[in-house]
DNA sequence: GGCGCGTCGGTGAGAATGTCACAAAACCCG
DNA sequence: CGGGTTTTGTGACATTCTCACCGACGCGCC
């Protein structure tokens, strides 16, 4: 159970004594699936690194939509969660647990002496952060300039299991894309009449990927 | 010349030493308005301080359409700059001289060992990541959920000078919402029918600013 | 002054997206 | 099965986006 930094890209260079380190001052946590992982009025104290499961951070607005940001895989880390919200806690930013989760919690001192000696934690945090802000720029750039169905179509072929099938309602895809409930209801409705997809309660089963893709693709 | 440190709400506290360091080894730019100051193929070497004018920085869509991200002002630094664009080179943001610009550069190394030996300066560094982030948070927001009146209204409030006026042609307002020139023409008109603005080539003045801000808090 | 020429702004038509109010269908549980 | 909740469907209408085109303005040049 110690060796969850081998997990991690950017820590498995770290050396001896700083590996000991981080697993000794740190705390392994477990989250249950839905649970809040930060959001307003709750700033974590700690740099969380995900070993299991994943963490969905979207923001509201005040009329009740939302959309979502990022997540947070296993292997990467919570960097933006613990600088972002310095500032922004007014407003609505969270981090929802999407499925059950287990993390290391490394507390700020230690999160600050180790960036402090050693260079390639600096790298990992600062990939980490890069990361992030890519995202943030692709979900600026897709609700700026790319059509609804496009990024709907994207965002099922993202979301789908092994099986090709989506477990989402249409309110919760409209949330991933920023957009409003009828707006999928309708394209989704239009997919099907293509035979793109197969629609019942809950679930989007995919019947023609190539399809999707080249929606994606072409356009 | 040396003090420009002073300027700098998060360096005051550096103790002298690192000061004179910093100072002894950045060099001092400047830039003409209208040049590039990172862009795609052109990820910049430094970490650059602003001491005067303003860095604009936006993306670009392929469709030949943009979006304003933020401004870096005096007395800011482009840390994203350098974080994002590691990974981000292949897509198309970048950041425009909006004013002749004086900046201090701080090399690579010299920022690695103040980060690894200030914790003023490692704060100043994640403050700074933290004001951006929330920069694009709120871009986001926009985006996904408010109004284009709001947000022209908004922009123009935000724009203009001690007189009242916005210089700036529909195209490039249109840029700072990521929306289309046609949209903003149709609303400014709808702002001086209602005379709340007076348009002429290339600017915008405000007649009516309560007006304005009325339309920004209410809806 | 008059003539090009590029930039800027105006306009109509139609498509895409968002909003609102409400209804129907599917599911859940006692 | 009956009643309550969640999910999805739908029409009407507002807002925003796209495309195609045109006219107005500013500027340099003869």
């Amino acid at each position: 159970m110690q060796d969850w930094i081998e997990r991690f890209e950017g820590l498995k260079r770290l050396d001896e004594r700083l590996k000991r380190k981080l697993t000794q001052q740190s705390r392994i946590i477990t989250l249950k699936k839905g649970s809040v992982v930060f959001g307003p009025g709750a700033s974590p104290e700690n740099l969380l690194l995900l070993l299991d499961g994943t963490v969905r951070v979207q923001q509201h607005s005040e009329g009740g939509r939302e959309i979502v940001l990022y997540r947070v895989q296993a292997g990467e880390s919570c960097v933006l969660t613990t600088a972002a919200l310095l500032a922004y806690d007014d407003h609505s930013a969270e981090g929802i647990a999407e499925t059950d989760v287990r993390a290391a919690a490394i507390p700020r001192m230690v999160f600050d002496e180790l960036i402090a000696t050693s260079p390639e934690f600096r790298e990992f945090v600062f990939k980490s952060y890069s990361r992030r802000i890519t995202d943030l720029f692709f979900v600026i750039d897709e609700l700026a300039f790319r059509r609804v169905d496009i990024r709907l179509a994207q965002k099922l072929l993202d979301l789908q299991d092994k099986a090709g099938v989506v477990r989402a309602t249409h309110q919760q895809l409209a949330a991933e894309l920023g957009t409003a409930r009828e707006v999928i209801s309708r394209q989704l409705q239009e997919f099907q009449r293509r035979g793109w997809v197969k629609l019942s309660r809950g679930e989007v089963k995919i019947e023609d990927e190539d399809a999707l893709r080249d929606l994606v693709v072409v356009v």
